[in-house]
DNA sequence: TACGGACTCACCCCTTTGGGTGAGTTTTTT
DNA sequence: AAAAAACTCACCCAAAGGGGTGAGTCCGTA
């Protein structure tokens, strides 16, 4: 029997998926979790083979949520099941240590089939994020622009994001203004873009919040 | 006997909704759709009471979708069910004529009572978003800064969001770079934002794509 | 017809931005 | 201790952005 913790905030979701699974002779849900605050409690206490884990949530994410789960029960196998996936959460939650990356998109089928295949020690990625993981790994590991960008130039680039200008951030960070533009002038040649609105429309799409 | 049509393409939402709402004994969930085209031509088939529409669906949304089946199917009444609140996407349906508006965070029992408040020709808007409405109503029925602009003006606002300098939009609209700036300086005045980074912001928070 | 709104373009002028280059200081890593 | 990386600031200069103002055309409507 795979002992299955559902964790999502969504009540009609875990009905669902509850509703469902029940109906599966060899999946059994032990519990459910509201948020993510409370599905690693319910992990620690229960140590389910099986972890479904929505990413958006309100309090911790399903981001952190995995890594506590990881960290207090690692022989828990987390399954991320989210709506998007231009998402750039992708990677942090792999890193993280989600075992499988499913979308909510996704029919019942495959969930069940994607839980077996944990439980069995096979992750399952859904074909588009697998997609992204293989670019990311084609293009080199160097993965997102921003993650070559020095903590101090990240910090410039959310309050570019924030439509600040470059005084305004000078004032912000107590740095000079030439300082800030030269920041700038790294930030821009790093992630390839020609200007600071290119620059404030990455962070937008890129969820750097 | 309240009949219900659910329009949602997760699987498990839907089986959510139909596994709760078996359990109340004066709803019928007669059919279940995985799209919006199947959601319009199963509420004229079935002309069901009231319809739980998902808003975010591929091909036409919820928002094109509540249009259609209140123009084939007057009698039905359309409950949106979304995730999120910020979508900007709010006010588009409910001019489509949604007639209850809940966040998929909502309790099921929440949506039960929201069936029969429809069936009995109550409307229910989930707090947040009758908040908006209410905010849209105080500040003039204005509503939203960019629905001010001319048509003109709002195709430059897009070009802006997606990073083009003034250059390239005079390009690509054909016209002079002396009328796009005329055009900038408008828009900037009547969104009330300094600069075209900002202005870009404003079309990623306020998703103009 | 007359009016207003939208779209177009122009001129003047100032500010901001961004590239290129160099260089000093601090912090971290080797 | 030496090397590398990050942070800081500066100067020069060209390009782009943005405010203010005026004005012509076209179109739909009162």
């Amino acid at each position: 029997m795979i002992r299955v913790l559902l964790v999502d905030d969504h009540e009609m979701v875990r009905m669902g998926l509850a509703a469902y699974l029940s109906t599966e002779d060899d999946i059994e849900v032990v519990a459910e979790a509201s948020s993510g605050e409370e599905g690693v409690k319910l992990a620690v206490e229960l140590k389910p083979d099986v972890v479904l884990m929505d990413l958006v949530m309100e309090g911790i994410g399903g981001v952190e949520a995995t890594r506590r789960v990881r960290e207090t029960c690692p022989s828990c196998k987390v399954i991320v099941l989210t709506s998007f996936i231009d998402d750039e959460k992708v990677y942090p939650v792999i890193e993280a240590g989600a075992f499988s990356y499913l979308l909510k998109t996704s029919r019942a089928a495959e969930i069940a089939r994607a839980i077996r295949a944990a439980a069995a020690g096979e992750p399952v990625l859904e074909s588009r994020v697998a997609g992204k993981i293989m670019a990311r790994f084609r293009h080199g590991q160097e993965a997102q622009p921003h993650e070559q960008l020095t903590p101090r130039e990240l910090e410039v680039l959310k309050l570019i994001g924030q439509g600040k200008s470059n005084q305004e951030i000078a004032d912000e960070l107590i740095i000079g203004i030439k300082t800030v533009k030269t920041h700038v002038s790294n930030i821009l040649s790093k992630l390839g873009v020609e200007d600071r609105t290119q620059a404030a429309i990455y962070v937008h799409t890129h969820n750097l919040d």
